[in-house]
DNA sequence: CATCAGCCATAACCTATGTTAAGTGGGTGA
DNA sequence: TCACCCACTTAACATAGGTTATGGCTGATG
């Protein structure tokens, strides 16, 4: 039902794109709703991760700590939004989730995503209705900024480090990097010539060696320190669980 | 081939995921590569959106030009990486993408994704991948902030604004929203006492009337106006041609 | 070999926003 | 009714980063 609101919310079955078996499915899924109260948690970073919950009534938000002490707020939901699509695909949380105020949820777990997927159109409507939630996430996060400017640069060349060293494009801690300062300026939403400024900070400190498009990283650990890297989302296997859930369903 | 390479590289196979069939139904897919020059123009913003590219050699970027002259890269596309996914989901480009240096890119075009989907398990791991990529893209863009906070204040204010109405929470032009600024800030990367001081400036010129959790915008037009809201991504209908794919496909 | 155009470094100065602090007002509980 | 607390407001001051400008490389081109 909750899910069903949802969908149909979004415009999914206004068109004819869900069938009346893919409509049945829906609503047997059998939802309970959980009241919850003011600030109840709904999970915290780094826990397991096996469900979403569908949010009926009530606000909410999902943050993540910052190593600063404070918080980066990534999304507020509202009823009708569905929490935890960001963590599908993962082991682990990637962030908290909170209730503002009171409101009733629906909690629903990955295995019954599962069950959707694979037979029927569903599967297409909910990757699109959770690609529009990242979308509206990132048109958000496009305001935003909380780090210094050399924590900045530090965390977009471990990044992209990272990356690189995943195709085997990284040798003795060096890769090419065919970027100019412009551009990574306008990546970073900083000015060109405070990333000139940052760059040279972090040469001064021995973190980062350039010559144009040659980057050498000579203490890469130290950077990730510097950065507190949480490099959980660039690790690209699927959790454990994930390959039980593909044989388990047929 | 590119495909598979690309999902084998994200771990998708390597655990008994794909079935003998799904890898045969990626194989047979014939992208064919196309070589692609320095500065050289995938799509542009608003363009209609029909495509994918996986990047073979080269890099790309995407990116929104801002209001104010300048632009916001989104992300960063390296070899082994799919460009498009964002839009996959809508009508029109969110955002251009672009090559830096020379490469090659296999185009696959949407209706060859719809045609592995509703097939095979194959639907989770690229909706797996999908959501991943949103979730670096996420990551990257916690770092960033190119407006002026009266900017990024009025355009938060217009986005719950717009949500709430979907949900018939708007009523005359006011709205309950259960935050506090202290919230706010930290959703908006800015000080507490700064989000204060911008609601004044808003209330000064007559955009932003509140009372505790009472919210009025006596003229949302000016708001959408003031941060140029590009409401393409709230529009949660999915475009036409999805309905027709949905039918097309058994 | 000379020239030119990007790209980058550095400096001086300016502004938006952070920080600290003090004060106001409404809601809630004794 | 009083007192307290919390959310908010406003002000004064500090600073990270933006802006403008100048000059030095380096690699491409004739």
């Amino acid at each position: 039902m909750a899910l069903l609101d949802t969908v149909v919310m979004r415009g999914l079955s206004s068109q004819g794109a869900l069938s009346p078996e893919d409509k049945a499915l829906l609503l047997g899924l059998e939802l309970s709703p959980r009241q919850m109260s003011a600030s109840e948690v709904l999970w915290l970073e780094s826990a397991d991760a096996d469900l979403f919950c569908v949010v009926k009534e009530g606000w909410a938000y999902s943050y993540r700590n910052l190593k600063n002490g404070s918080k980066q707020i990534l999304k507020f939901y509202l009823p009708g939004d569905i929490i935890g699509i960001r963590d599908f695909g993962f082991t682990r949380r990637l962030a908290s989730a909170v209730m503002i105020n009171e409101g009733v949820i629906y909690p629903f777990s990955y295995q019954q995503l599962f069950e959707l997927f694979g037979r029927s159109n569903l599967a297409v409507g909910i990757m699109a209705t959770a690609i529009r939630q990242q979308a509206l996430l990132s048109e958000r996060l496009i305001y935003l900024g909380k780090y210094a400017a050399h924590e900045q640069l530090a965390h977009f060349l471990y990044e992209i480090y990272l990356r690189l060293k995943r195709i085997g494009a990284v040798e003795d801690n060096s890769f090419l990097m065919p970027l100019t300062q412009e551009l990574i300026s306008d990546a970073l939403g900083m000015s060109p010539v405070h990333v000139s400024r940052t760059f040279s900070m972090l040469r001064e400190e021995g973190l980062v060696i350039r010559d144009r498009q040659h980057v050498q990283l000579p203490d890469p650990e130290a950077l990730a320190r510097l950065v507190e890297f949480n490099d959980s989302y660039i690790d690209e296997f699927l959790p454990p669980t994930f390959s039980e859930l593909l044989r388990a369903t047929p």
